[in-house]
DNA sequence: GCTGCTTTGTCCTGTGAGTGGAAAAAGTGG
DNA sequence: CCACTTTTTCCACTCACAGGACAAAGCAGC
């Protein structure tokens, strides 16, 4: 098949182009019911996506009473590209235009070994998954990259965890390579879209989605945008001071956030633990894997270890700390909590759910859910998918 | 003079009064520059402004060249109210069209008065500059207070440092008191949304106001937008935890920065400072005055007093621990600092600056200016200009 | 003061977007 | 088969707006 190029002509085109995604088939008459446009325009309009190609007719739809209506759905053919590029890990997936999952592929991976060996691995996955019949092309694709990005370029800059990243282009190298436009975006942010695409935050204008993982960020949403900030390092929130004279951390300053809770430090803190005999569980996990993760600890804290309990509640109460005060700035209506850590659960949620409510206003928290984000894993590659959506279902 | 009660009838009419609110007298020739419309639609949508009222003619302009084109401006016999009511003054100024401020006056006063008295007061104001030939009646009023405020209806919601404010209908009763149409805001908003429009961040569209008064309290502009939050209580940071099991604050927990640092906290600390013997400087103005307030600490600090200085620069610190988490955050590309206590000018300045720039990243600092506010005690009354002539100016 | 050139303002017509009514087409339930 | 509903198409009409033609006004040089 050859890959649509068509961009919708105009907003018109472009608001029934996003109706069919979020809202999947659908007849003219209800489009209709969504849009503030005469029946004739309607009717012009969805002709002229008909000819792009991007929306293809769909048989009838159900009776309301009367005469049936046609139905129309995004071109069954488009795929996109999701791509979610963690500090160990990558996630690639292949959506259809109405952003469902159709395949996914997780891989362990080191960021640090720079964009060319990453993006050869993110390929082959993309490769392996059009291989699998999913796809025979992509339609667009995202990219979230663990670190700010120069967002109109697509370019990531000053990124702590990932050297060699700094200045690299990847849209217009992935773009090349993949043969269709692409966006970069912070995976936060990535998470963020996702989440309020797909998940917990679907009817919430301004939330913050905080994900702790291997690092910890946090994305913004403000009136339904994700806000990026002057230099696109916006919800960088890792390095807050959480201790005052605390722990060193890898920026050079103490008591970071990061320094005292993510995936990296959850893993240092059971480690030593482990050998210090505090923990028998941390110790024999030790022993067996040859190291801990936060997954050892999640599942020490499950099996009711003492002192994983403890690193979390602490570790929650740190974040909790920075969140109650992320809550009093900026008020949102949601906070999500996601990443690597959510296998953490409720013990985490709880320690930072005591420690916003106890330490914000009741103004501000008096109507403020708390809660983990609802897609897991693929609230990345969702969300990466939504991002070249939007990007391609705009005015050109 | 009747009042004008036009509004432009359409987003052009709209974006040409604000060029003419933002750019002074203009001819219709430069008017044609600056937006993107045709000779005639333009000569058609002033005519109609002037037809309303809202816009006057204005002789001729210099020639460019050519034939000299005929200059418009805003009726000024336009006058706008802007009242900035503070926990211990309430400033009201009357402004034109073009929110130049023509008379300000500034008096003493509680806000825990309760509304009735606090307007009683204001309206006084207003009626002496009314007096004084500056306006025969307003065409709009602007009011700040200093708390949240459910901003579509303007009303106060649960401000902490005004009991007896909560949910009094203030734009209501305005509104008919003046017999014009009124829009209210947290003080706060007005302050940045002053700077914004006159002062240092005229060219920033995402910017931090931070301002230390009474309480502490943060303004912030999101796309050139004031972001007031979910319920209203953006920019709340007098309450974030700024020292870890530190002082007891009215809100019930300890360590809130406005408990370390604020105007109310820094007179306590001042006199205690007194008391103790810690300064003659200190000790013989509380003498003079039977008190201290931050405009004493202020003139210590001027006169070297070493005891005043540092009490300065502990509180900066700590406002500047915040910021940099704010900074971090929000990564803005300004960051304004003003209010009552900037008379204490480039020490608190340099401590909050030193605060930033260590302990947030390059990435959100690099470029990052962080500048006193340029307007002073005005800003407020300017903000609240804007934000009515915002609204007036916008399509009914 | 006259002449050629530039800019500004006015008038007028053409175009394309969009609305809303009428009528035809396609169903439903009795 | 009939009365009624909904959907779709068709068409005439309105309105915003662009852009060209032309007149008015001003400048500079002679």
């Amino acid at each position: 098949m050859r890959r649509m190029t068509a961009r919708p002509g105009n907003a018109h085109q472009a608001r029934l182009l996003k109706l069919l995604r979020d809202g999947g088939p659908n007849s003219r008459a209800q489009l209709g019911d969504q849009v503030d446009l005469s029946r004739s325009k309607l009717a012009v309009e969805v002709d002229r996506l008909l000819e792009t190609g991007l929306v293809v007719a769909d048989g009838l739809a159900a009776s309301r009473g009367g005469r049936r209506s046609h139905n129309v759905r995004l071109n069954p053919e488009l795929r996109f590209l999701g791509v979610d590029i963690g500090a160990t890990s990558v996630d690639v997936a292949v959506t259809n235009a109405e952003l469902e999952t159709l395949g996914h592929l997780n891989q362990p991976m080191d960021v640090r070994e720079g964009p060319v060996a990453v993006f050869e691995q993110v390929l082959a996955m993309a490769a392996k998954l059009r291989a699998s019949g999913l796809a025979e092309g992509f339609d667009g694709a995202g990219i979230g990259v663990p670190g700010p990005v120069r967002f109109p370029e697509g370019i990531p800059v000053a990124p702590p965890i990932m050297p060699g990243w700094d200045g690299f282009p990847v849209r217009e190298a992935l773009s090349q390579e993949l043969g269709c436009p692409v966006m970069v975006d912070n995976d936060v942010n990535l998470m963020a879209l996702g989440e309020q695409h797909a998940g917990v935050a679907r009817t919430v204008a301004d939330f913050l989605c905080v994900k702790i993982g291997t690092g910890i960020g946090c994305g913004i949403v403000v009136g339904g945008e994700v806000y990026r900030g002057t230099t696109g390092s916006a919800g960088d929130i890792g390095h807050i001071q959480a201790v005052p004279d605390g722990r060193p951390c890898a920026c050079g300053n103490r008591g970071c956030l990061e320094a005292h809770f993510s995936g990296a430090a959850l893993a240092r803190d059971a480690t030593e633990a482990a050998q210090q005999g505090l923990s028998a569980e941390l110790a024999s996990r030790l022993e067996t894997n040859g190291g801990l993760t936060a997954v050892d600890v999640a599942a020490a804290a499950a099996a009711g270890d003492a002192t994983a309990l403890e690193l979390i509640r602490e570790g929650g109460n740190r974040t909790g700390q920075v969140i109650a005060g992320l809550v009093s700035f900026f008020n949102p209506g949601l906070v999500v909590i996601g990443g690597g850590v959510t296998g953490l659960g409720h013990t985490l949620l709880a320690a930072i759910r005591t420690q916003v409510y106890r330490q914000s206003l009741p103004l501000a928290t008096g109507n403020l859910p708390i809660v983990l984000g609802e897609l897991g894993p693929t609230a990345g590659v969702i969300g990466a998918a939504r991002l070249i959506s939007d990007h391609l279902f705009s005015p050109a």
